[in-house]
RNA sequence: CGGAAUGUGGCGCAGCUUGGUAGCGCACCUGCUUUGGGAGCAGGGGGUCGGAGGUUCAAAUCCUCUCAUUCCGACCA
């Protein structure tokens, strides 16, 4: 039983100043956290009691799918991220130290490299797979800016799993086996989700999806459709693209000067404005003009090199989506020294003209999915106040490729049905993804077939943050008055509160309800304060969150007690006699 | 890494412009009263004002440097 009289707690009254996120400023008041240091929390009792029931929770979920629990050392050495190239690639984010011999070590970000050898030196044949192990371990990124408390800290929980197959169809079988569990996990800690397809980023790999809570704080942009299932990450989001058109007599293209003209809305203006110009139907507007953006992309190897994306005007480049088509380059800006050094680039009027490997710039040139065969475009005409209508691609112009670079705006056609698309926030919770033979083939991880050959297994991760899923659960039950914590989480079931003098029945008869509920296995926070005003015990009740509140006070003057249901703030007078029934009614 | 802000008892803040005994609310301790929605009265403990240097008879306050934190952006399995 957990008495506040001597629980190991102080709530706060006001929020802390730098708290800005519900669950971060409730967890911090409610006295389940404190801050330890940037990024990095202490887990007070309460605070401890949700985190474990979270833990405990995927755990059983873990095992009830047949996973395998494993544990690493956080400190590793250097040798198998150098291995994996990922010494290097994961740059400032990975904390670094040296031993006293100087050695490097590295506090691990993530440990796919480990799990990797560690199969390797178990196990050498195809008859020992498939295989599901995971670990539920603490994880240091030197992230740039920890925020936001428990949602992005620079040492957090993570349950990591991974998969080993000896072919294609078992990673796939693996995947939807931990997608599954996923699924069931995450219906247990009563966490609203939704599944979107993503990129799989730095991590290499191909198919992978993440499980994100739609809430407002989270970080992660995601798309989905508001007709059919369609959701993804607006990374990997793929435009609809329209259908081809038929050159045939399409209008010739034509230059015009356009004087005074650099930006997309000038240039829209001009042409509407002038009757030889005019569309016969309707306004020109933005989105028919191709804009053409140079960036600068900087290669891991030290390299830069040029490209130029062209894309409806009426849309910018989302650097997320560019970078992740060029990863692992980095998107850089153009500079003006870049553009005085390509003397084919006029700045304000750069156009197909000069765009391509085989034209004058020199530049590779891809194009949004929406610049299809047929589709005629105003755009520059890389001649200083010039620009030209009508180009057509596949007639006037040929793009070096397609990529995927334009912001996605609400109301974009689904590419599954094309119905509306709507733009939300969310946290994520939970990632799978296939990560095939990279790690496999760094690291050397092979094992004999069924002919004696030795064969490159090939694996899928997959991640849950458990101390992220705490705040996450904070964050989606709450008020104003406080947490409201599902019950399977909460830090017990029953929350009593003794109101009236310490001379009073009510404190003995507040004694023997918790011993019942205890003895009938529930789990009894008992606020057994003296001197303290009810108005306190109420607010701190409402604060801490436990999904059912029991007053023992005025009501004993009647024989019952007030059981009130956090959530809903509801409340019934229970006669004592019924209470210890009737809360367990409630609880289970 | 860019932009902005803030560092004063456990928490929230004032004081800084115009240098002169470090203050308020909450929390904490003692006593009495109070006891169904953050009680009252009286008394009390706790802060070298983020750090270093400088100016000055005198620095929380002015100057220089520095560190840290928070927010926005960039970055981020």
């Amino acid at each position: 039983m957990l008495r506040m009289s001597t629980l190991f707690l102080r709530t706060l009254r006001e929020d802390p100043s730098d708290a800005e996120v519900p669950s971060h400023r409730l967890l911090v008041r409610g006295g389940y956290i404190r801050r330890a240091a940037p990024g990095g929390y202490t887990w007070l009792p309460l605070g401890w009691i949700v985190y474990r029931n979270v833990e405990r929770i995927v755990r059983e979920e873990m095992d009830a799918a047949g996973f395998q629990e494993v544990h690493f050392p956080a400190l590793l050495p250097r040798e198998p991220y150098e291995t994996s190239n990922r010494w290097t690639e994961y740059g400032d984010n990975l904390f670094r130290l040296k031993d006293r011999r100087g050695n490097d070590f590295l506090l691990a970000p993530t440990h796919e490299e480990m799990f990797t050898l560690l199969v390797k030196d178990l196990y050498s044949s195809y008859k020992d797979l498939p295989l599901h192990i995971y670990q539920i371990q603490t994880k240091f990124r030197d992230e740039a800016r920890p925020r936001a408390g428990l949602l992005r800290g620079r040492e957090f929980v993570m349950k990591d799993s991974y998969s080993f197959d000896i072919d294609d169809e078992g990673l796939q079988r693996s995947y939807e086996l931990h997608r599954d569990a996923y699924i069931k996990t995450f219906d247990r800690l009563g966490l609203p989700y939704v599944i979107v397809s993503a990129m799989s980023g730095a991590m290499g790999g191909s198919a992978s999806e993440e499980f994100l809570a739609p809430i407002d704080v989270g970080e992660d942009t995601f798309v989905r459709c508001t007709n059919c299932d369609y959701a993804a990450n607006t990374e990997a989001v793929r435009v609809r693209p329209p259908d081809p058109i038929a050159i045939g007599d399409l209008p010739a293209s034509r230059v015009v000067d356009t004087p005074e003209t650099p930006t997309i809305q000038t240039l829209v203006d001009l042409i509407n404005a002038r009757s030889d110009l005019r569309h016969p139907d309707r306004d020109w507007t933005a989105a028919d003009t191709l804009k053409n953006v140079i960036v600068k992309l900087k290669h891991p190897d030290g390299t830069t090199s040029a490209l130029a994306v062209g894309l409806p005007g009426d849309r910018e480049v989302d650097l997320k989506r560019l970078e992740a088509q060029v990863s692992p380059a980095e998107v850089g800006v153009f500079e003006p020294e870049d553009f005085a050094k390509n003397p084919a680039l006029v700045k304000g009027y750069i156009g197909p003209g000069s765009l391509g490997e085989n034209n004058s710039s020199g530049i590779a040139f891809l194009v949004d999915p929406r610049v299809v065969e047929g589709s005629a475009w105003i755009t520059g005409a890389d001649t200083p106040g010039h620009h030209v209508m009508h180009l057509t691609m596949g007639r006037d112009f040929t793009p070096d490729g397609v990529i995927e670079a334009a912001e996605i705006h609400g109301g974009d056609p689904c590419p599954n049905c094309g119905a509306a698309l709507e733009i939300a926030r969310g946290i994520e919770i939970g990632h799978i993804f296939q990560l095939g033979r990279r790690y496999a083939n760094a690291l050397g991880l092979t094992v004999l077939d069924q002919n004696g050959k030795q064969q490159v297994v090939t694996m899928g991760s997959y991640g849950i943050g458990v101390s992220r899923a705490v705040a996450a659960i904070a964050e989606t039950g709450y008020d104003d008055k406080g947490l409201c914590w599902p019950r399977e989480i909460s830090p017990a079931d029953v929350h009593i509160v003794v109101t009236g003098k310490p001379t009073d029945p009510t404190g003995p008869a507040a004694e023997e309800l918790a011993a019942a509920l205890e003895v009938a296995g529930l789990r009894v926070l008992l606020d057994d304060r003296i001197g303290v005003s009810p108005g306190v015990k109420f607010n701190d009740a409402e604060l801490l969150g436990v999904p059912t509140i029991v007053v023992v006070g005025k009501g004993l003057a009647n024989a019952t007690f007030e059981v009130k249901d956090r959530k809903s703030g509801n409340r019934t007078d229970v006669p004592v006699g019924e209470a210890v029934a009737h809360l367990l009614d409630v609880c289970r």
